[in-house]
DNA sequence: GTTCCTCATGTGATTATATAACATTTCGCC
DNA sequence: GGCGAAATGTTATATAATCACATGAGGAAC
């Protein structure tokens, strides 16, 4: 592999939404929100759970398994696999994070409140990613899987292509 | 890994789109579209090539590399990683066989001679995966595109559930 | 407060998935 | 036949994920 998820060091282009935004905020923001819906739930966000967390809001895009296992390392946490699969395990579980499955990688809700069936465009140059809100019931999936009796439980989609960003470079 | 992708002796329950058929003529008649396509359009059916389709048709199912590989070890082919994923580049690129993200695993083409936009239907329960046509420009994931100026060039659409089959199953 | 139980973490090993890099062969074409 | 491009063979390695078992932390019951 080229430049996979694994390279923190690179493409530090446009992070997420394919906006500029207040990084820090996004980050504290998102840990508060986490912290809030654990304790109302009586999730337990752990030292490690949370510090995943903080890794995949920092890094506001994809981040694979082994580059957060890199981060927990330099924090002084252990960096075992398992600590960063049960990690993220719990924050997928918690639809605190999604697994991009185009990409093998991990990334921070967007909107952890709500009830979400995410959908994500991922810019292929960039590595970039936006999560929108999908509608599987509506749609063609739906459709199909009414009219064959299949039970949709989760649904994962996933848009590869450019951010507008990398389009306008391109056109210069 | 308790039962992957890989193994191919097991669950040999409902194969395709979530209804019975006749196998053997699906197997034949995918690999003749095939070989109508490739001639067509000047792509080259090579042996491997045509070997793992019919290994993908055969099955009909979702299949992981390591598991063609075992059966192209069987059928005389040399079973090293690659010749399986160059094979399986070939025939993904090219329209015949899909790559199911959420399995790593690849299926056969159920409609390889339309311009397709695949779906996936993926029972958790017996494996089936049944294909199905999406429509990436409508839905929710075609707005959230237009409103940031994503360029689509490929979508993943995977639904996991249950199947009409293993819903009967459970019911009883 | 301590006993017990459950959940979470630490740790080493292993399995599964995928690609890099380079040599060799095959094929279409001239 | 000779040439160049595409395909395949082969070795090694990178990357992703899980298993299995030991240890530790926290809450509930008593």
């Amino acid at each position: 592999m080229t430049s996979g998820p694994n390279d923190l060091s690179q493409k530090s282009g446009p992070p997420l939404g394919f906006a500029r935004h207040d990084h820090a905020h996004c980050v504290e923001s998102g840990l508060s929100a986490a912290d809030a819906r654990c304790a109302s739930e009586g999730l337990r966000l752990t030292a490690v759970r949370r510090k995943v967390l903080e890794i995949l809001l920092q890094e506001h895009r994809a981040v694979g398994a082994y580059a957060i296992l890199d981060r927990l390392r330099e924090d002084g946490f252990s960096s075992q696999p398992p600590v960063a699969y049960r990690a993220l395990d719990f924050l997928v579980a918690n639809g605190l994070a999604h697994k991009i499955e185009r990409l093998n990688a991990f990334i921070a809700c967007a909107h952890p409140d709500e009830a979400h069936a995410p959908a994500f465009m991922i810019c292929r140059l960039c590595d970039a990613v936006a999560e929108a809100q999908s509608s599987p019931a509506r749609g063609a999936l739906g459709e199909a899987a009414r009219a064959t009796g299949f039970v949709i439980e989760r649904t994962v989609v996933e848009a590869e292509g450019v951010c507008p960003a990398c389009t306008e470079k391109a056109a210069s």
